[in-house]
DNA sequence: ACCTATTTGTCCGTATGTATG
DNA sequence: CCATACATACGGACAAATAGG
């Protein structure tokens, strides 16, 4: 798998695993019903707790790139991850706005007034 | 603050205790700027651990509900539910287009283009 | 139909780090 | 400097779902 977590970051170790599975998932390296490894292997590969492999995990299942499912492991659920769900999520900010009553103009001062 | 856990239900702990805060929200008996119970002392009210706490603390962080910062505690920054979960939403297509390495004027773009 | 191993889900406990006041 | 409070990581335990024999 070639991931690699660094200690002594301060960059969170879940965080760092859950990135890189990330990247896998942008450069095709891993596709769209793919297994990951199970979260005990992956560990020890690791050397880092299972628990820690395990919120990586379920931060990316949060965030709609793997299912998990007891007894059978971690699969990539995401097919592009890019462009695509990012349409999908403008897609969502535009119709909650329209919810709430807001010009789509709006919305997109919204999002200029927060270039940092 | 009226919350409770029942460590019988088959829904997780944290979750139970993130639905009460969010009930609690939703109805207005937490406010804006309204300081939750530590977590060490609530996880002691509710008979419950720590870190359960801390995770529907989290939780109800992730979805934009409260903030939270060391030593300082949890308080609430929801005010107008529909709007903070537009802001909500707004973060993560941001956050998403980071991650693709996105500049901040292309989601713009992409959200003027899209003006029906 | 049964049993067993695997794998994730949750919870508890402990320890250490970091930011705040 | 010190106490408070959240953040992360490790470890152990048990439960629940799945897969395979």
């Amino acid at each position: 798998m070639l991931w690699t977590v660094d200690p002594a970051s301060p960059t969170p170790l879940f965080e760092q695993l859950a990135t890189q599975v990330r990247r896998s998932i942008v450069d095709r390296t891993l596709v769209r019903g793919e297994k990951l490894p199970s979260a005990k292997e992956l560990a020890a590969s690791l050397e880092i707790n299972l628990h820690t492999v395990l919120r990586a995990y379920q931060t990316l299942r949060d965030e709609g790139l793997i299912e998990l499912r007891r007894g059978r492991g971690a699969v990539v659920i995401a097919d592009d991850p890019g462009l695509v769900n990012l349409h999908l999520m403008a897609d969502e900010l535009l119709a909650e706005a329209g919810r709430l009553g807001l010009a789509h103009e709006h919305v997109v001062e919204l999002l200029e007034g927060r270039r940092a």
